[in-house]
DNA sequence: CGCCTATTTGATCTGATTCAAACAATGTGG
DNA sequence: CCACATTGTTTGAATCAGATCAAATAGGCG
Protein backbone atom coordinates (compact mmCIF):
# COMPACT_ATOMS: atom_id res chain seq x y z
CA UNK A 1 0.00 0.00 0.00
CA UNK A 2 2.62 1.77 1.12
CA UNK A 3 4.46 3.98 -2.14
CA UNK A 4 8.48 3.88 -1.86
CA UNK A 5 10.82 6.49 -2.52
CA UNK A 6 12.27 6.70 -6.32
CA UNK A 7 15.62 6.53 -6.93
CA UNK A 8 16.12 10.11 -8.07
CA UNK A 9 16.09 13.04 -5.47
CA UNK A 10 12.27 14.71 -5.11
CA UNK A 11 14.03 17.65 -4.40
CA UNK A 12 17.87 17.57 -4.38
CA UNK A 13 19.70 20.43 -2.57
CA UNK A 14 23.37 21.18 -3.09
CA UNK A 15 25.60 19.26 -1.41
CA UNK A 16 26.59 20.79 2.17
CA UNK A 17 24.28 24.01 2.47
CA UNK A 18 24.91 26.83 4.39
CA UNK A 19 23.69 25.96 8.17
CA UNK A 20 25.40 22.74 8.35
CA UNK A 21 22.63 19.98 7.82
CA UNK A 22 25.09 17.39 9.41
CA UNK A 23 23.75 19.11 13.25
CA UNK A 24 20.85 16.86 14.60
CA UNK A 25 23.36 14.48 14.15
CA UNK A 26 26.59 16.04 15.80
CA UNK A 27 24.28 16.64 18.68
CA UNK A 28 23.28 13.57 18.99
CA UNK A 29 27.34 12.00 19.01
CA UNK A 30 27.66 14.70 21.26
CA UNK A 31 24.78 14.15 24.24
CA UNK A 32 27.19 10.25 23.88
CA UNK A 33 30.55 11.56 24.47
CA UNK A 34 32.95 14.32 24.07
CA UNK A 35 33.91 15.03 19.99
CA UNK A 36 37.65 15.92 19.29
CA UNK A 37 37.47 18.91 17.30
CA UNK A 38 38.74 16.68 14.63
CA UNK A 39 35.90 14.41 14.69
CA UNK A 40 33.35 17.25 15.06
CA UNK A 41 35.02 18.73 11.48
CA UNK A 42 34.68 15.04 10.21
CA UNK A 43 31.21 14.41 10.47
CA UNK A 44 30.51 18.12 9.21
CA UNK A 45 32.69 17.37 6.58
CA UNK A 46 30.67 14.42 5.45
CA UNK A 47 28.82 14.61 1.68
CA UNK A 48 25.30 14.36 2.27
CA UNK A 49 22.40 14.51 -0.32
CA UNK A 50 19.43 16.07 1.48
CA UNK A 51 15.98 15.36 0.36
CA UNK A 52 12.66 16.10 1.27
CA UNK A 53 10.25 13.05 1.62
CA UNK A 54 6.26 13.07 1.83
CA UNK A 55 4.65 10.76 4.81
CA UNK A 56 3.98 7.24 4.28
CA UNK A 57 6.44 6.67 2.31
CA UNK A 58 8.99 3.85 2.16
CA UNK A 59 12.40 4.87 2.39
CA UNK A 60 14.13 1.66 1.97
CA UNK A 61 12.78 -2.12 2.01
CA UNK A 62 12.54 -5.58 2.81
CA UNK A 63 15.10 -7.12 0.55
CA UNK A 64 16.72 -4.16 -0.87
CA UNK A 65 20.54 -3.99 -0.55
CA UNK A 66 21.08 -0.37 0.06
CA UNK A 67 24.44 1.45 -0.95
CA UNK A 68 24.28 4.21 1.17
CA UNK A 69 22.18 5.18 5.13
CA UNK A 70 20.48 7.75 5.58
CA UNK A 71 20.08 10.19 8.62
CA UNK A 72 16.67 11.69 9.71
CA UNK A 73 17.15 15.52 9.71
CA UNK A 74 13.64 16.65 10.67
CA UNK A 75 10.46 14.25 10.96
CA UNK A 76 9.29 11.12 12.42
CA UNK A 77 9.97 7.65 11.11
CA UNK A 78 9.53 4.05 11.69
CA UNK A 79 11.05 0.41 11.23
CA UNK A 80 8.52 -2.16 10.65
CA UNK A 81 7.46 -5.80 9.19
CA UNK A 82 5.10 -7.63 7.44
CA UNK A 83 3.47 -10.99 8.70
CA UNK A 84 3.17 -13.63 5.67
CA UNK A 85 -0.47 -13.18 6.99
CA UNK A 86 -0.37 -8.67 6.00
CA UNK A 87 -0.24 -8.00 9.98
CA UNK A 88 2.26 -5.43 10.38
CA UNK A 89 4.71 -5.23 13.27
CA UNK A 90 6.57 -1.56 14.05
CA UNK A 91 9.72 -2.14 15.68
CA UNK A 92 10.89 1.44 16.51
CA UNK A 93 10.05 4.87 15.79
CA UNK A 94 13.26 6.94 14.50
CA UNK A 95 13.56 11.10 15.62
CA UNK A 96 16.14 13.48 13.91
CA UNK A 97 19.39 12.33 14.76
CA UNK A 98 18.69 8.95 14.13
CA UNK A 99 20.54 6.73 11.12
CA UNK A 100 17.67 4.10 11.27
CA UNK A 101 19.45 1.70 9.01
CA UNK A 102 23.29 1.98 10.04
CA UNK A 103 23.04 -1.76 10.07
CA UNK A 104 22.61 -1.94 6.54
CA UNK A 105 26.56 -1.29 6.68
CA UNK A 106 27.32 -4.28 7.91
CA UNK A 107 23.77 -6.48 7.08
CA UNK A 108 23.92 -5.65 3.42
CA UNK A 109 20.50 -7.00 3.13
CA UNK A 110 17.39 -5.44 4.60
CA UNK A 111 15.28 -7.67 6.83
CA UNK A 112 12.67 -5.22 7.33
CA UNK A 113 11.79 -1.89 6.25
CA UNK A 114 11.83 1.95 6.96
CA UNK A 115 9.33 4.48 5.94
CA UNK A 116 8.28 7.86 7.01
CA UNK A 117 5.26 8.83 9.43
CA UNK A 118 5.17 12.30 8.67
CA UNK A 119 6.84 15.03 6.09
CA UNK A 120 10.76 14.30 6.63
CA UNK A 121 13.81 16.19 5.53
CA UNK A 122 16.61 12.96 5.44
CA UNK A 123 20.20 13.01 4.56
CA UNK A 124 21.85 10.79 2.51
CA UNK A 125 25.62 9.71 3.49
CA UNK A 126 27.12 6.94 1.00
CA UNK A 127 28.30 3.53 3.02
CA UNK A 128 31.97 4.31 1.25
CA UNK A 129 31.46 7.84 2.88
CA UNK A 130 30.76 6.50 5.96
CA UNK A 131 33.22 3.32 5.94
CA UNK A 132 35.86 6.03 5.78
CA UNK A 133 35.18 8.03 8.36
CA UNK A 134 34.84 5.19 10.94
CA UNK A 135 37.87 3.72 9.77
CA UNK A 136 39.67 7.06 10.58
CA UNK A 137 37.95 8.24 13.29
CA UNK A 138 37.33 4.52 15.52
CA UNK A 139 36.01 6.64 18.49
CA UNK A 140 33.03 7.39 16.37
CA UNK A 141 32.64 3.71 15.13
CA UNK A 142 32.41 3.09 18.81
CA UNK A 143 29.98 5.91 19.54
CA UNK A 144 27.69 4.28 16.30
CA UNK A 145 28.22 1.01 18.03
CA UNK A 146 26.50 1.85 20.93
CA UNK A 147 24.12 3.23 19.74
CA UNK A 148 23.14 0.48 18.36
CA UNK A 149 23.26 -1.50 20.83
CA UNK A 150 21.08 0.66 23.12
CA UNK A 151 18.67 0.59 19.75
CA UNK A 152 18.57 -3.09 20.35
CA UNK A 153 18.04 -2.76 24.24
CA UNK A 154 14.79 -0.66 23.32
CA UNK A 155 13.84 -3.90 21.38
CA UNK A 156 14.24 -6.03 24.25
CA UNK A 157 12.03 -3.87 26.06
CA UNK A 158 9.22 -3.48 23.45
CA UNK A 159 9.53 -7.32 23.75
CA UNK A 160 9.08 -7.44 27.19
CA UNK A 161 6.16 -5.51 26.98
CA UNK A 162 4.34 -7.02 24.06
CA UNK A 163 5.09 -10.23 25.55
CA UNK A 164 4.27 -9.94 29.19
CA UNK A 165 2.30 -6.78 30.22
CA UNK A 166 -1.24 -5.93 29.56
CA UNK A 167 -2.14 -3.03 27.23
CA UNK A 168 -2.37 -0.55 29.86
CA UNK A 169 0.68 -0.93 31.11
CA UNK A 170 1.93 -1.30 27.36
CA UNK A 171 0.53 1.80 26.20
CA UNK A 172 1.81 3.57 29.30
CA UNK A 173 5.22 2.50 29.03
CA UNK A 174 5.36 3.30 25.50
CA UNK A 175 4.23 6.71 25.82
CA UNK A 176 6.98 7.25 29.12
CA UNK A 177 9.18 6.34 26.52
CA UNK A 178 8.88 8.59 23.37
CA UNK A 179 8.56 11.37 25.86
CA UNK A 180 12.26 10.38 27.79
CA UNK A 181 13.72 10.09 24.02
CA UNK A 182 12.57 13.35 22.76
CA UNK A 183 13.79 15.16 25.62
CA UNK A 184 16.70 13.79 25.08
CA UNK A 185 17.08 15.44 21.12
CA UNK A 186 15.32 18.64 22.51
CA UNK A 187 11.98 18.61 21.35
CA UNK A 188 10.01 18.74 24.57
CA UNK A 189 8.60 21.75 25.36
CA UNK A 190 7.15 22.11 28.86
CA UNK A 191 5.16 19.06 29.87
CA UNK A 192 4.31 18.17 26.35
CA UNK A 193 6.05 16.28 22.98
CA UNK A 194 5.27 16.45 19.71
CA UNK A 195 3.82 12.92 19.02
CA UNK A 196 2.24 12.59 15.30
CA UNK A 197 1.47 9.51 15.44
CA UNK A 198 -2.21 7.32 14.36
CA UNK A 199 -3.51 4.94 17.17
CA UNK A 200 -3.73 2.48 14.61
CA UNK A 201 0.16 3.22 14.36
CA UNK A 202 0.85 2.83 17.75
CA UNK A 203 -1.11 -0.39 17.73
CA UNK A 204 0.97 -1.97 15.42
CA UNK A 205 3.56 -1.25 17.22
CA UNK A 206 2.56 -2.61 20.77
CA UNK A 207 1.10 -5.74 19.55
CA UNK A 208 -2.38 -4.38 19.67
CA UNK A 209 -6.06 -3.63 17.73
CA UNK A 210 -6.90 -0.63 17.15
CA UNK A 211 -10.01 -0.35 18.44
CA UNK A 212 -8.02 -1.62 22.06
CA UNK A 213 -5.32 0.83 21.64
CA UNK A 214 -8.27 3.58 21.16
CA UNK A 215 -9.91 2.66 24.43
CA UNK A 216 -7.19 1.62 27.05
CA UNK A 217 -5.94 5.89 25.66
CA UNK A 218 -9.51 6.61 26.61
CA UNK A 219 -8.63 5.00 30.47
CA UNK A 220 -5.66 6.31 30.73
CA UNK A 221 -6.99 10.11 30.02
CA UNK A 222 -10.20 9.88 32.30
CA UNK A 223 -7.57 9.49 34.89
CA UNK A 224 -6.20 12.65 34.01
CA UNK A 225 -2.73 10.81 33.54
CA UNK A 226 -2.44 13.00 29.94
CA UNK A 227 -3.70 14.36 27.07
CA UNK A 228 -3.17 13.64 23.55
CA UNK A 229 -4.41 15.65 20.49
CA UNK A 230 -3.47 17.09 16.96
CA UNK A 231 -0.29 14.87 17.89
CA UNK A 232 0.71 16.62 20.96
CA UNK A 233 1.43 14.70 24.00
CA UNK A 234 1.18 16.02 27.14
CA UNK A 235 1.85 14.51 30.54
CA UNK A 236 -0.44 15.77 33.21
CA UNK A 237 0.82 13.01 35.92
CA UNK A 238 3.98 11.71 35.05
CA UNK A 239 4.24 9.68 38.42
CA UNK A 240 1.41 7.68 37.57
CA UNK A 241 1.97 7.50 34.29
CA UNK A 242 5.23 5.92 35.23
CA UNK A 243 3.68 3.68 37.40
CA UNK A 244 0.62 2.40 35.22
CA UNK A 245 3.65 1.61 32.74
CA UNK A 246 5.80 0.13 35.57
CA UNK A 247 8.47 2.46 33.49
CA UNK A 248 12.19 2.25 34.66
CA UNK A 249 14.30 3.95 31.73
CA UNK A 250 17.59 2.43 32.70
CA UNK A 251 17.05 0.43 29.01
CA UNK A 252 17.18 3.65 27.26
CA UNK A 253 20.90 3.98 28.93
CA UNK A 254 20.61 7.88 28.93
CA UNK A 255 22.68 8.44 31.81
CA UNK A 256 25.93 10.02 31.07
CA UNK A 257 27.13 8.27 34.35
CA UNK A 258 26.64 4.99 32.30
CA UNK A 259 28.68 6.14 28.96
CA UNK A 260 32.17 6.37 30.12
CA UNK A 261 34.05 3.04 30.21
CA UNK B 1 14.28 -17.67 42.60
CA UNK B 2 17.55 -17.82 40.60
CA UNK B 3 20.80 -17.85 42.34
CA UNK B 4 23.35 -15.99 40.87
CA UNK B 5 27.27 -17.08 39.75
CA UNK B 6 29.49 -15.69 42.74
CA UNK B 7 33.01 -13.24 42.06
CA UNK B 8 34.96 -16.41 42.67
CA UNK B 9 35.77 -19.04 40.50
CA UNK B 10 33.85 -22.46 41.76
CA UNK B 11 36.08 -23.92 39.55
CA UNK B 12 39.20 -22.41 37.88
CA UNK B 13 41.07 -23.68 35.11
CA UNK B 14 44.61 -22.72 34.01
CA UNK B 15 44.39 -19.82 31.92
CA UNK B 16 45.40 -20.76 28.59
CA UNK B 17 44.78 -24.67 28.59
CA UNK B 18 45.86 -27.11 25.45
CA UNK B 19 43.38 -27.74 23.57
CA UNK B 20 42.64 -23.98 22.48
CA UNK B 21 39.49 -22.70 24.70
CA UNK B 22 38.57 -20.25 22.45
CA UNK B 23 38.01 -22.68 19.75
CA UNK B 24 34.10 -22.22 19.41
CA UNK B 25 34.74 -17.93 19.42
CA UNK B 26 36.90 -18.64 16.25
CA UNK B 27 34.55 -20.45 14.34
CA UNK B 28 32.07 -18.57 14.85
CA UNK B 29 34.25 -15.83 13.73
CA UNK B 30 35.26 -17.53 10.63
CA UNK B 31 31.55 -18.69 9.96
CA UNK B 32 30.99 -14.85 8.99
CA UNK B 33 34.52 -13.69 7.57
CA UNK B 34 37.42 -14.86 7.04
CA UNK B 35 40.37 -14.11 9.67
CA UNK B 36 44.26 -13.49 8.86
CA UNK B 37 46.79 -15.79 10.37
CA UNK B 38 47.23 -12.61 12.77
CA UNK B 39 43.87 -12.20 13.79
CA UNK B 40 43.29 -15.84 14.54
CA UNK B 41 46.35 -15.59 16.17
CA UNK B 42 45.40 -12.98 18.41
CA UNK B 43 41.68 -14.39 19.40
CA UNK B 44 43.47 -17.43 20.38
CA UNK B 45 45.75 -15.55 22.72
CA UNK B 46 42.97 -13.54 24.63
CA UNK B 47 43.52 -14.36 28.25
CA UNK B 48 40.52 -16.61 29.57
CA UNK B 49 39.49 -17.52 32.54
CA UNK B 50 37.53 -20.87 31.98
CA UNK B 51 34.88 -21.77 34.68
CA UNK B 52 32.03 -24.52 35.01
CA UNK B 53 28.68 -23.47 36.18
CA UNK B 54 25.23 -25.51 36.88
CA UNK B 55 22.28 -25.01 35.10
CA UNK B 56 19.97 -22.21 36.16
CA UNK B 57 22.23 -19.86 37.66
CA UNK B 58 22.54 -16.14 36.80
CA UNK B 59 26.09 -15.06 35.55
CA UNK B 60 25.15 -11.18 35.37
CA UNK B 61 22.28 -9.61 36.44
CA UNK B 62 19.97 -6.55 35.70
CA UNK B 63 21.61 -3.65 37.09
CA UNK B 64 25.26 -4.85 37.66
CA UNK B 65 28.33 -3.21 35.83
CA UNK B 66 30.61 -6.07 34.71
CA UNK B 67 33.99 -5.72 33.85
CA UNK B 68 34.57 -8.58 32.00
CA UNK B 69 32.29 -10.52 28.96
CA UNK B 70 31.72 -14.13 28.84
CA UNK B 71 32.21 -16.45 25.84
CA UNK B 72 29.71 -19.48 25.69
CA UNK B 73 31.96 -22.64 25.51
CA UNK B 74 29.05 -25.52 26.14
CA UNK B 75 25.92 -25.40 27.28
CA UNK B 76 22.93 -23.40 26.54
CA UNK B 77 22.35 -19.64 28.33
CA UNK B 78 19.75 -16.80 27.72
CA UNK B 79 19.23 -13.89 28.54
CA UNK B 80 15.83 -12.65 30.06
CA UNK B 81 13.85 -9.66 32.03
CA UNK B 82 11.61 -9.51 34.93
CA UNK B 83 8.44 -7.68 34.59
CA UNK B 84 7.54 -5.39 37.64
CA UNK B 85 4.66 -7.78 38.58
CA UNK B 86 7.20 -10.69 38.44
CA UNK B 87 6.68 -12.16 34.89
CA UNK B 88 9.26 -13.00 32.69
CA UNK B 89 9.98 -12.72 29.22
CA UNK B 90 13.28 -14.39 27.60
CA UNK B 91 14.84 -12.11 24.77
CA UNK B 92 17.45 -14.96 23.28
CA UNK B 93 18.99 -18.41 23.88
CA UNK B 94 22.72 -18.48 22.90
CA UNK B 95 25.07 -21.28 22.30
CA UNK B 96 28.18 -22.29 22.27
CA UNK B 97 30.82 -19.67 20.64
CA UNK B 98 28.36 -16.55 21.62
CA UNK B 99 29.44 -13.77 24.18
CA UNK B 100 26.10 -12.88 25.29
CA UNK B 101 27.02 -10.01 27.40
CA UNK B 102 29.21 -8.62 24.44
CA UNK B 103 26.87 -5.10 24.61
CA UNK B 104 28.63 -4.51 28.40
CA UNK B 105 31.65 -3.13 26.70
CA UNK B 106 29.71 -0.38 25.45
CA UNK B 107 26.94 -0.08 27.75
CA UNK B 108 28.29 -0.33 31.10
CA UNK B 109 25.27 -0.98 33.11
CA UNK B 110 23.00 -4.58 32.52
CA UNK B 111 19.67 -3.82 31.61
CA UNK B 112 18.77 -7.53 31.72
CA UNK B 113 20.05 -10.89 33.50
CA UNK B 114 22.13 -13.55 31.61
CA UNK B 115 21.28 -16.90 33.34
CA UNK B 116 22.53 -20.46 32.32
CA UNK B 117 19.86 -22.63 31.20
CA UNK B 118 21.78 -26.35 31.33
CA UNK B 119 25.38 -26.72 32.57
CA UNK B 120 27.77 -24.81 30.94
CA UNK B 121 31.72 -23.93 30.25
CA UNK B 122 32.01 -20.47 30.08
CA UNK B 123 35.00 -18.27 29.37
CA UNK B 124 35.45 -14.65 31.40
CA UNK B 125 37.54 -12.25 29.27
CA UNK B 126 38.53 -9.25 30.83
CA UNK B 127 36.94 -5.81 29.11
CA UNK B 128 40.11 -4.76 28.92
CA UNK B 129 41.72 -7.35 27.03
CA UNK B 130 38.87 -7.67 24.86
CA UNK B 131 39.29 -3.86 24.11
CA UNK B 132 42.53 -3.95 23.24
CA UNK B 133 41.82 -6.86 20.76
CA UNK B 134 39.76 -4.39 18.62
CA UNK B 135 41.63 -1.80 19.05
CA UNK B 136 44.79 -3.57 17.62
CA UNK B 137 42.57 -5.87 14.86
CA UNK B 138 39.31 -3.17 14.29
CA UNK B 139 38.00 -5.44 11.14
CA UNK B 140 37.52 -7.94 14.41
CA UNK B 141 35.28 -5.20 15.90
CA UNK B 142 33.43 -5.19 12.67
CA UNK B 143 32.85 -8.41 12.74
CA UNK B 144 31.66 -8.30 16.40
CA UNK B 145 29.37 -5.05 15.73
CA UNK B 146 28.12 -7.43 13.22
CA UNK B 147 27.16 -10.06 15.02
CA UNK B 148 25.18 -7.28 17.69
CA UNK B 149 23.12 -6.23 14.72
CA UNK B 150 22.11 -9.80 13.95
CA UNK B 151 20.92 -9.91 17.70
CA UNK B 152 19.01 -7.24 17.03
CA UNK B 153 17.89 -8.53 14.08
CA UNK B 154 16.47 -11.84 16.19
CA UNK B 155 14.90 -9.92 18.36
CA UNK B 156 12.90 -7.75 16.21
CA UNK B 157 11.96 -11.17 14.61
CA UNK B 158 11.12 -12.56 17.90
CA UNK B 159 8.84 -9.29 18.37
CA UNK B 160 7.28 -9.70 15.17
CA UNK B 161 6.35 -13.21 16.03
CA UNK B 162 4.80 -12.25 19.64
CA UNK B 163 3.28 -9.30 18.41
CA UNK B 164 1.58 -10.50 15.40
CA UNK B 165 1.65 -14.14 15.29
CA UNK B 166 -0.86 -16.48 16.36
CA UNK B 167 0.96 -19.03 19.13
CA UNK B 168 1.38 -21.95 16.31
CA UNK B 169 3.02 -19.51 14.15
CA UNK B 170 4.58 -18.44 16.68
CA UNK B 171 5.91 -22.00 17.86
CA UNK B 172 6.84 -23.11 15.13
CA UNK B 173 9.19 -20.22 13.75
CA UNK B 174 10.55 -20.51 16.90
CA UNK B 175 10.96 -23.76 16.07
CA UNK B 176 12.75 -23.06 13.11
CA UNK B 177 14.88 -20.56 14.20
CA UNK B 178 16.73 -23.01 16.65
CA UNK B 179 17.01 -25.47 13.87
CA UNK B 180 19.05 -22.80 11.58
CA UNK B 181 21.23 -21.72 14.00
CA UNK B 182 22.13 -24.97 15.95
CA UNK B 183 23.07 -26.28 12.26
CA UNK B 184 24.88 -22.79 11.44
CA UNK B 185 27.17 -23.72 14.44
CA UNK B 186 27.37 -27.50 13.87
CA UNK B 187 24.96 -29.13 16.41
CA UNK B 188 22.85 -30.72 14.15
CA UNK B 189 22.58 -34.24 13.93
CA UNK B 190 20.68 -35.63 11.19
CA UNK B 191 17.36 -34.40 11.36
CA UNK B 192 17.84 -33.33 14.73
CA UNK B 193 19.44 -30.70 16.94
CA UNK B 194 19.72 -30.52 20.59
CA UNK B 195 16.77 -28.35 23.04
CA UNK B 196 17.55 -28.97 25.96
CA UNK B 197 14.75 -25.88 27.10
CA UNK B 198 11.62 -26.74 29.36
CA UNK B 199 8.09 -25.84 27.88
CA UNK B 200 8.06 -22.95 30.64
CA UNK B 201 10.98 -21.17 29.16
CA UNK B 202 9.61 -21.38 25.72
CA UNK B 203 6.72 -19.44 27.06
CA UNK B 204 8.41 -17.33 28.56
CA UNK B 205 10.27 -16.73 25.38
CA UNK B 206 7.44 -16.93 23.20
CA UNK B 207 4.82 -14.97 25.82
CA UNK B 208 2.90 -17.48 25.93
CA UNK B 209 1.60 -19.51 29.17
CA UNK B 210 3.42 -23.00 29.60
CA UNK B 211 -0.27 -24.73 29.08
CA UNK B 212 -0.28 -23.28 25.99
CA UNK B 213 2.85 -24.02 24.50
CA UNK B 214 2.21 -27.87 25.59
CA UNK B 215 -1.17 -27.90 23.68
CA UNK B 216 0.62 -26.05 20.86
CA UNK B 217 3.17 -28.49 20.48
CA UNK B 218 0.97 -31.22 21.13
CA UNK B 219 -0.75 -29.93 18.09
CA UNK B 220 2.28 -29.83 16.00
CA UNK B 221 3.24 -32.98 17.06
CA UNK B 222 -0.13 -34.70 16.29
CA UNK B 223 0.52 -33.28 12.70
CA UNK B 224 3.98 -35.08 12.10
CA UNK B 225 5.83 -32.07 11.42
CA UNK B 226 8.16 -32.83 14.60
CA UNK B 227 9.02 -35.08 17.71
CA UNK B 228 10.78 -33.35 20.86
CA UNK B 229 11.70 -35.59 23.98
CA UNK B 230 14.91 -35.96 26.24
CA UNK B 231 16.06 -32.26 25.20
CA UNK B 232 16.56 -33.69 21.17
CA UNK B 233 13.60 -32.01 18.65
CA UNK B 234 13.72 -33.62 15.81
CA UNK B 235 12.36 -31.94 12.75
CA UNK B 236 10.09 -34.54 10.79
CA UNK B 237 8.58 -32.53 8.07
CA UNK B 238 10.22 -29.28 7.34
CA UNK B 239 8.53 -27.90 4.48
CA UNK B 240 5.37 -27.75 6.35
CA UNK B 241 6.89 -26.81 10.11
CA UNK B 242 8.62 -23.38 8.10
CA UNK B 243 5.31 -22.92 6.11
CA UNK B 244 3.43 -23.22 10.00
CA UNK B 245 5.66 -20.77 11.10
CA UNK B 246 5.38 -18.29 7.98
CA UNK B 247 9.97 -18.72 8.44
CA UNK B 248 12.12 -17.00 6.00
CA UNK B 249 15.50 -17.33 7.20
CA UNK B 250 16.36 -13.96 6.32
CA UNK B 251 16.94 -12.32 8.95
CA UNK B 252 19.77 -14.33 10.56
CA UNK B 253 21.52 -13.52 8.10
CA UNK B 254 23.72 -16.83 7.40
CA UNK B 255 24.18 -16.07 3.53
CA UNK B 256 27.60 -15.39 2.97
CA UNK B 257 26.73 -13.33 -0.30
CA UNK B 258 25.19 -11.26 2.06
CA UNK B 259 28.41 -10.92 4.29
CA UNK B 260 30.82 -9.28 2.03
CA UNK B 261 30.43 -5.57 1.66
C1' DC C 1 11.12 -45.74 47.24
C1' DG C 2 10.07 -41.04 47.49
C1' DC C 3 11.17 -36.40 45.99
C1' DC C 4 11.37 -32.96 42.64
C1' DT C 5 10.75 -31.19 38.27
C1' DA C 6 8.41 -31.31 33.85
C1' DT C 7 4.51 -32.51 31.12
C1' DT C 8 -0.22 -33.20 30.38
C1' DT C 9 -5.33 -32.78 30.93
C1' DG C 10 -9.72 -30.50 32.16
C1' DA C 11 -12.71 -26.63 33.20
C1' DT C 12 -13.46 -21.88 33.42
C1' DC C 13 -12.63 -17.15 32.63
C1' DT C 14 -11.12 -12.80 30.40
C1' DG C 15 -8.43 -9.42 27.87
C1' DA C 16 -8.27 -8.33 23.58
C1' DT C 17 -9.89 -9.06 18.68
C1' DT C 18 -13.09 -8.59 15.13
C1' DC C 19 -16.72 -6.68 12.62
C1' DA C 20 -19.60 -2.95 11.72
C1' DA C 21 -21.01 1.46 11.82
C1' DA C 22 -21.11 6.33 13.46
C1' DC C 23 -18.71 10.47 14.01
C1' DA C 24 -15.17 14.15 13.51
C1' DA C 25 -11.74 16.66 11.19
C1' DT C 26 -9.43 17.97 7.12
C1' DG C 27 -8.75 18.69 2.58
C1' DT C 28 -10.22 18.93 -2.60
C1' DG C 29 -12.22 20.20 -6.62
C1' DG C 30 -16.14 22.11 -8.96
C1' DC D 1 -18.27 27.87 -0.31
C1' DC D 2 -20.44 23.70 -0.39
C1' DA D 3 -20.61 18.57 -1.60
C1' DC D 4 -17.77 14.83 -1.13
C1' DA D 5 -13.89 11.95 -0.32
C1' DT D 6 -10.41 10.64 2.92
C1' DT D 7 -8.35 9.65 7.03
C1' DG D 8 -8.57 9.13 11.94
C1' DT D 9 -11.22 8.46 16.17
C1' DT D 10 -14.92 6.59 18.79
C1' DT D 11 -18.75 3.34 20.16
C1' DG D 12 -21.21 -1.12 20.50
C1' DA D 13 -21.81 -6.08 20.35
C1' DA D 14 -20.22 -10.68 19.60
C1' DT D 15 -16.53 -13.79 19.67
C1' DC D 16 -12.24 -16.10 20.56
C1' DA D 17 -7.40 -17.13 21.46
C1' DG D 18 -5.02 -17.78 25.06
C1' DA D 19 -4.67 -17.22 30.31
C1' DT D 20 -5.59 -19.03 34.71
C1' DC D 21 -6.50 -22.37 38.22
C1' DA D 22 -6.28 -26.92 39.76
C1' DA D 23 -4.99 -31.43 39.67
C1' DA D 24 -3.20 -35.71 37.59
C1' DT D 25 0.57 -38.10 35.43
C1' DA D 26 5.21 -39.12 34.12
C1' DG D 27 10.21 -39.12 34.45
C1' DG D 28 14.60 -38.86 36.43
C1' DC D 29 17.61 -39.54 40.34
C1' DG D 30 19.72 -39.64 44.98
Amino acid sequence: MIEKLQGQAVEAYPVQSLSSPARPLVEKLESIADLTPDERQAVHALPLRIQEVRADLDVVREGDRPSQCFLVLDGFTCRYKFTARGKRQIFAFHTPGDIPDLQSLYLKTMDHSLGTITPCRLAFISHENLCALLRIHPRLADIFWRDTLIDAAIFREWMLGIGRRSARARLAHFLCEMVMRLRAVGMQRGNTVPLPITQAEVGDALGLSTVHVNRTLQELREEGLLSWDNGILAILDWDRLKGAGEFDPGYLHQDPRHVTG
